[in-house]
DNA sequence: CAGGTATATACTTATATAGGAATATTATTG
DNA sequence: CAATAATATTCCTATATAAGTATATACCTG
């Protein structure tokens, strides 16, 4: 990773809506659709920052039937992995992230987006 | 800190210049004038961004006599520790953090502004 | 106080991006 | 194929910010 790709991934960090999407894929895949609910934001606004953490290798898609799956990319990027480890540990700071995997765990996982199966 | 305070903090990573400037200032206090020789940037470039990062608390400045001494806010922020950590790690992918060390050390640091007494 | 040096600020222009409304795309189901 | 559901994209407007030019401020020295 170069600077200039360094100055990307703080780039995709600085925006409220993607620290939560990011926070809450690091606890596994989701569907738009689940992003959506728990962030309580529009349809447009969840599916606009997640194409944008896709178009810079942040965060991958996958389709399965209507849905689309995202998850954080596979290919480890380290300057993300810590961040998303500091975001965890700010949850007792600001009780947003913590919130948001709260309402993650009480979501229904037995839709037929988002199979447990990721 | 708070997930607002969080997301700006990053905004104040997402720029190559001010990762150059934390990057130098991580190694110790600067004037405005070393800064600019060693990033070979004008004066008023350098300028508004310590201007940008000091109103975003991440330095604090001083002034000495006709010079401005910079250094990293002594308030621990435990993500920008935690990034410039990367920096330093990433010097082999991207020399140009490294370069601009390299030209720090070779400084003449006898001159006027920047004593050693920092 | 005058002149010089170091730094900051104001003004301008260009670009990136956030978010909303409307529409398009892709897949499913009947 | 028609209707529907989930998601993406286009178009628009507003805002943040980067960088340059010019000017202002703060301090020092004589």
């Amino acid at each position: 990773m170069n600077s200039d790709e360094l100055c990307q991934v703080y780039r995709c960090l600085c925006d409220k809506t993607r620290l939560r999407i990011l926070n809450l894929l690091s606890d596994g895949a989701l569907c738009v659709c689940h992003l959506q609910e728990i962030l309580k934001e529009t349809q447009v606004k969840v599916s606009k920052h997640l194409a944008y953490l896709k178009s810079h290798g942040l965060v991958e898609s996958e389709r399965r039937a209507n849905w689309m799956i995202y998850r954080i990319t596979k290919k480890v990027n380290p300057i993300l992995e810590n961040n998303l480890k500091c975001l965890q540990d700010l949850t007792s700071e600001d009780p947003i992230f913590r919130t948001d995997l709260k309402h993650l765990d009480q979501m229904d996982t037995s839709a037929a987006c988002c199979p447990t199966t990721n």
